[in-house]
DNA sequence: TTGTATGCGTTATCAT
DNA sequence: ATGATAACGCATACAA
């Protein structure tokens, strides 16, 4: 196999100088005998042009990251659904990074934002550290952050009304005539499980019910935990009669405790989650889920990160999605497993 | 902010040439005195190093592509998340391109190969043509292939028997007495649902049992047209006892599809698929799924690649994961939707 | 040990 | 319209 072919590479064979072979490949004017000499030599070479030196020369890498904690999870994959094809059809590459639930990872690749081999980057932080805030402003890249930050933070965002969504949760569940609410969380420390902490205890507060702490039970994110935090929870509480989960993963591993305990759902335990993924249309009973508009965000985030890269510099802009009950059979139907 | 550093910029400041910052930075010898003003001066800058310049002159882009159809797949999920953190172990980044299910668009992957924005490419061609064979030949990066590809084809290649996987499914029905065995496959133009077909065949002649066209239906690969497929199967053949589908988005469709008509999973009808993916276990009841080893196969993928970056030439190799059948309650559980 | 100078492949400026 | 040349930021061969 020959070496790879260049522009000098053109240049010789087309019988030009390395200018005019530029010239044509980039469309300026030129004089058509030598534009075909060019085009042909080009051709007959296979040439692609070298992307470090376009890169290089034109301080664009034409890449975008996309930096998220866990590919296994299925919320991320409807944003990247999402993401994808707008990115390319922009004609930006898609960087994927996967931090591990890790902030100081999440640091690294702010960090690497220097290297400029992205044009810009879409982040979901788990937590939102002073770390990361520094970082935000010192960036070299635009950066558009799903999740809450600090007002004033120099960053476009996009968020969702996760308290909303936790209230339109539990006042279904307390129409459904439940008074005995568990609630599964994920960590604390992260920027979901702080919110939905708060507004599970406002949203008790709005319908005039107590807060029990026994109702409440702390994980992760996924399923092996959440089935058993549930447990606990299903244990501790003989009388509870209804279950939020933080998310749907952590909504399967309830199921599954359920199931396994001979719990009806929704009959016995009323199970509503959040995040309204496929897997809650998987799930038996199908789950009832807050969408959190995944997809919505995700959609929102590249056609921030797109605007901010084809006009430049504006003010920072927060965009909001707002949240949306799903029922399904998980509180209302009147099948259970 | 101030302008973006360079080694240039270090220099100056540090008062030494750039060839001494290149070396300190690199960790060449250097005297003492001379490293630890260099030090300073990039730590005080907040100096990272361009990554277009470094790839220009490396010849090496510290980035590897992987080519998939749909990422909304959880089987390319679960190879993403085997890859992933192989990749950034050895120190790539993971570019990700989602093919659209689109012959062309997996083709301009492989013609982008040219432009060194990558350093390998790991994909899973939905078909494989004449030119992707050609362009395999051509290409001026390492390839792994997962999925078949003909003998001698210069690539490293990652399959999985999948006409055993099919066989282990349907020598379980058969077991079970089934003898009524529907197959709901996918487009027969495709590597996988092409392969699947002829050993579907191949299988109920293994048994002994005739091949009845009536027995089989052909949509895509999603869950939607996996019910409408199923529905037709379903309603053509009375006497249906169990259902082979092609993966587990088909049988997630397929299930829909028996729940709705009362037919009792797996009383009436045994349902198993292929692939194994999260989905068999969310399922209701659990899927019966051949486990074509899709973590497995995403591993040896980034290794084969990885040998080849780092190794340089050695001959093309072929890895083969054997099929797996994981039997969960669509098929001999006692509880039924 | 250090500095000078060159080249990686491209785009763009400036003459011609 | 075209060619010579500089510059992008870095690594390195060579000279000092």
């Amino acid at each position: 196999m020959s070496d790879v072919p260049t522009i000098t590479t053109i240049a010789q064979r087309a019988g030009v100088s390395i200018a005019s072979v530029s010239r044509v490949l980039n469309g300026l004017p030129t004089r058509a005998e030598t534009e075909s000499r060019v085009m042909s030599a080009a051709r007959e070479l296979g040439y692609v042009p070298n992307s470090a030196a376009r890169s290089l020369k034109s301080r664009r890498s034409n890449q975008v990251g996309f930096a998220i904690a866990d590919i296994g999870n299925p919320v991320y994959l409807a944003m990247i659904r999402e993401i994808q094809p707008l990115l390319k059809a922009a004609g930006y590459r898609l960087v994927l990074h996967s931090t591990n639930v890790d902030a100081a990872d999440e640091i690294d690749v702010l960090r690497g934002l220097g290297e400029r081999y992205v044009d810009g980057l879409i982040m979901i932080p788990l937590r939102v550290t002073g770390e990361h805030l520094k970082m935000f402003a010192a960036a070299r890249a635009p950066i558009v952050i799903i999740g809450s930050v600090p007002e004033g933070t120099p960053v476009d965002n996009v968020r969702t009304d996760s308290r909303k969504g936790v209230r339109l949760a539990v006042e279904h569940l307390h129409q459904l005539g439940r008074r005995r609410i568990g609630f599964v969380n994920g960590p604390l420390d992260t920027v979901p499980g702080a919110a939905r902490s708060a507004a599970y205890a406002e949203a008790l507060a709005g319908l005039g019910l107590p807060y029990d702490p026994d109702l409440v039970e702390v994980g992760d994110f996924y399923r092996p935990e959440g089935a058993r935090a549930a447990a606990r929870l299903i244990g501790r509480v003989p009388d509870l009669d209804a279950l939020l989960c933080a998310n749907d993963l952590i909504a399967l591993g309830a199921l599954d405790v359920l199931r396994r305990e001979r719990r009806r759902v929704p009959e016995e335990v009323a199970v509503a989650s959040m995040d309204d993924t496929d897997l809650a249309t998987v799930a038996w009973p199908p789950l009832t889920s807050v969408s959190l508009g995944s997809a919505e965000r995700g959609r929102a985030a590249a056609e921030l990160l797109l605007d901010r890269l084809a006009h430049g510099d504006r003010a920072p802009r927060v965009v909001t999605v707002e949240p949306r009950l799903v029922i399904r059979a998980s509180t209302v139907g009147e099948e259970g497993p």
